[in-house]
DNA sequence: TTTGCCTTAAGGACCACAGACGAGC
DNA sequence: AAGCTCGTCTGTGGTCCTTAAGGCA
């Protein structure tokens, strides 16, 4: 969702607007206001861990798309800290992106490089920590949404692909959005991944060849003392491996491959908001590394290339009710004489065209 | 500074019908 | 197993209506 040219928060390393205003050699990653001066982290670690006055200085992260900003707001979806104008214009592009959760961003005090944790202020704890782990993370979203591009099984979910499809596209975009959308959650990411690979090593130890193991039933276990707004962030997650995810012979099924889909589809479009919005994904172990890069930048490629306008899915539903009559905008009933002109026009397009009715894709 | 009115923009509802799809025979 | 019928559901576009936001007096 950042804009195309800018330093993208995906762990690239483009051109940086700001350096250091100190070292000037290293990317600033803060802007401090008391000093008015833009600061790499290890800068920042060293200038403000100098004596407790500097330490309280209040800085904030700079903006990650345009680099020139102090950043004003932490978009959850995109992960992203974004100053006020970027904000603006990224989730003004279209109505997905207005939907982003965003919380405005508070300065932060104290010294937060290279720092014992308990000194750090513990109100932007977990957004210091997504920022300091901002690399890993996304190269985390990207592992995850890539894998369902890795499925070995073509499970092409009818409805969606009437029309002969996105050419293996499995869950479609509304599915990568969520994953995206909660993945972004901050610390939470790591702990899911590892969940995840939890379940996969699970799997491959105690299932035997041949057989697909299927979640039959997601676990939902809530640690009340938790405060974390799952309800906003659009999945819940305790953070507890052994008590919320836990996968034991109850709550895994057995079925052989040629079920997986009916059952793995059934999986796939959980409403926003509740718990088994994700299914664990399962990983083929069968491709080479190779396959698995090639897949992976395809994946990459098609997401970078996403467009939001509305896609027909029908060329031939387009085409009858650009046809049909209205009476104020709504579809009127065809009247007889209507219905005969209608067959008439059709009639002659179908000899003009050669046979060729309307395309369907 | 607050309040009320007007304008503008955005999004949802509505309609009929072709075609896809599953169930049953 | 294949083919048929029937009922259900989905998607399509233009217009109207509602709601929210912004500007102005």
């Amino acid at each position: 969702m950042l804009k195309e040219g800018t330093n993208n928060v995906g762990g690239s390393t483009g051109t940086w607007s700001h350096v250091c205003d100190t070292c000037r050699s290293a990317p600033c990653v803060l802007y401090c206001h008391a000093d008015s001066a833009y600061l790499c982290s290890s800068c920042d670690a060293r200038v403000h861990a100098a004596n407790r006055v500097a330490s309280r200085h209040e800085r904030v992260w700079v903006c990650e798309a345009c680099e020139r900003a102090p950043a004003a707001f932490l978009c959850k979806a995109d992960a992203a800290s974004l100053c006020s104008s970027c904000d603006a214009d990224i989730h003004s592009a279209n109505p997905l992106a207005s939907r982003h959760h965003r919380v405005p961003i508070l300065p932060i005090s104290g010294s937060l490089f290279g720092e014992p944790e308990h000194e750090r202020v513990y109100a932007f704890v977990n957004e210091v920590e997504a920022e300091e782990e901002e690399e890993e993370v996304f190269d985390e979203y990207d592992e995850v949404e890539a894998a369902s591009w890795l499925l070995p099984h073509p499970m092409k979910n009818d409805k969606i692909d009437e029309n002969g499809g996105d050419e293996g596209f499995l869950f479609g975009d509304e599915y990568f959005d969520n994953l995206v959308d909660c993945n972004s959650c901050g610390h939470n990411n790591n702990q899911f991944s590892n969940v995840y690979d939890q379940h996969q090593q699970n799997y491959s130890n105690t299932v035997p060849q041949n057989y697909a193991v299927v979640p039959v039933q997601v676990p939902q276990h809530f640690q009340p003392g938790l405060d974390f707004d799952s309800s906003k962030a659009g999945f819940s997650y305790d953070g507890s491996l052994s008590q919320s995810v836990s996968v034991s012979s109850m709550d895994v099924g057995v079925v052989l491959e040629s079920t997986i889909s009916d059952i793995s589809m059934s999986h796939s479009k959980s409403p926003i908001g509740t718990t088994d919005l994700f299914p664990p994904l399962p990983m083929p172990s069968h491709l080479t590394p190779m396959d698995r890069e090639a897949r992976v930048l395809r994946y990459r490629e098609k997401k970078k290339t996403r467009k939001f306008e509305k896609k027909i899915r029908y060329a031939s539903r387009k085409a009858y009710a650009e046809t049909r009559p209205r009476i104020k905008g709504r579809f009127a009933k065809r009247t007889d004489v209507e219905a005969e002109v209608d067959q008439m026009f059709s009639t002659t397009l179908f000899t003009e065209v050669g046979g060729s009715i309307f395309p369907t894709f």
